[in-house]
DNA sequence: AAGCATAATCAAGTGGAGAG
DNA sequence: CTCTCCACTTGATTATGCTT
């Protein structure tokens, strides 16, 4: 749902000017001119042989250009509608502490005497509710406050694991963080076209989380009307939570007994134990989750997938956007020979998926650049990752998000 | 130190709802 | 009957305070 927000930034020609001409951005430009020229000159009639008037601008090119302005205003007007608030400064976030008397929910007794307790669902939750809030600057006020709550679509179940703790704990945590106003949960519903027939289903819990001290958390109307995620495409791509938890397990079941093998006997002081592998997993998982709801992997998110490092692989692995965010980080560990090759590849796939054939080129270069800016000690990639991620849920959320590249590169400009 | 009450948590079971 | 989300209940299990 696009905010009518006046204040834009609308560099004028995105992705064209850029200071030095490096040879990845010619050959670029000359992609891009050609892309330009063609339609013009089709619609132009078959182009009488310039015998032009005293005036020097015969009719034809008059035709041609006035076609030319016209695609070029066409082009502005549609890249207004997708804006870039300008930059403000953002105030930061009030800390955990300040938002939550933690102490409060230490348990004093019982089984669970002496740990974080319920603040350990809150801290939790702090976390997933800044990550999702980096994805969504849109929310912070014009003066660079942010909002008072945020609202996460998350799986109960995957949280628990993550926390280390039953359902029911979960559950209990819950309630006990909302009583205190820090959050509060439901279940979320939607409904399923399959066959004519409406189908309502759960598809996972809505998290409204405290960011304002004293804000009371509440979930409204919007919140549950929004549409999270698609089920029945998450189930069909075997992205489900329990799904998650299973190889999850299995993965660490299978670090513990290679590490088995290799420590021998003395397992006493194992610095990462099974439990602590599967709940480091999950909550890169729900990471994933709380950007883009339901989007989980079925490999390993903390590892980068060797896989992926061999350029044939790769292009059968790298579906999408959210792919190729997970695998900006191979660059780092791919031999040099392959590393062109790898980013091709990860350029293709972008375009791919952003239906944006034309700036393939484009988003290598992007790619390249962040590589170029990751080996000067800045962190390229990362903020690529991120801005990638970011640019995803805009996609997902505003409906007609026309040129993704220059979205991205205007963003990119200003970061 | 032993004993009991209490609090926090877990494990397991029930149920719902729709799909396959 | 199983899968995939969830809620709710009940009876253990465990660790801690407060007695005696």
């Amino acid at each position: 749902v696009p905010v009518a927000t006046p204040p834009l930034l609308i560099p004028d020609q995105v992705e064209d000017q850029d200071a030095p001409a490096t040879l990845a951005q010619t050959v670029e430009r000359k992609a891009r001119s050609k892309a330009h020229y063609r339609k013009p000159l089709k619609a132009t009639p078959p182009a009488p042989a310039a015998q032009d008037g005293p005036e020097g601008q015969p009719a034809w090119l008059l035709d041609t250009l006035r076609l030319l302005d016209q695609q070029e205003a066409r082009e502005r007007a549609e890249l207004s509608r997708v804006f870039v608030r300008q930059q403000v400064q953002r105030q930061p976030l009030p800390r955990l502490e300040e938002l939550l008397a933690l102490e409060a929910f230490r348990p004093k007794r019982g089984r669970g005497a002496g740990t974080a307790g319920a603040g350990a669902l809150a801290a939790g939750l702090h976390e997933l509710g800044r990550i999702g809030l980096a994805t969504r600057l849109y929310l912070y006020g014009k003066d660079g406050q942010p909002p008072k709550q945020i609202v996460l679509h998350l799986c109960a179940e995957l949280l628990a694991e993550a926390l280390g703790v039953s359902e029911n704990t979960l559950r209990d945590w819950t309630t006990q963080l909302q009583r205190a106003g820090y959050l509060y949960a439901c279940p979320h519903y939607t409904t399923t076209t399959l066959d004519g027939k409406q189908v309502t289903a759960v598809d996972g819990m809505l998290y409204a989380i405290r960011l304002a001290p004293d804000h009371t958390a509440r979930l409204r109307y919007q919140d549950y009307k929004r549409a999270y995620r698609n089920l029945d495409a998450d189930r069909a791509a075997g992205r489900t939570a329990y799904n998650a938890i299973a190889n999850a397990a299995k993965r660490a079941e299978e670090a513990q007994i290679s590490e088995g093998v290799q420590d021998g006997e003395k397992n006493t002081a194992g610095s990462c134990t099974p439990s602590g592998q599967i709940k480091a997993e999950l909550l890169e998982q729900l990471r994933r989750w709380a950007v883009i709801p339901g989007n989980i992997t079925t490999q390993n998110p903390l590892k980068a997938d060797p896989a992926v490092i061999d350029p044939d692989e790769a292009a059968k692995r790298l579906g999408g956007v959210q792919d190729v965010v997970h695998a900006l980080s191979t660059l780092l560990d791919v031999h040099a020979s392959k590393r062109a090759a790898l980013i091709g590849i990860m350029g293709a796939a972008l375009a791919r998926d952003l239906e944006d054939q034309h700036s393939r080129a484009y988003y290598c270069k992007i790619i390249w650049l962040a590589w170029q800016a990751e080996l000067e000690g800045r962190d390229g990639l990362q903020a690529l990752g991120a801005e990638l991620q970011h640019l995803e849920v805009d996609r997902r959320e505003w409906k007609g998000l026309r040129r993704p590249a220059a979205l991205l590169a205007a963003r990119l400009r200003a970061a």
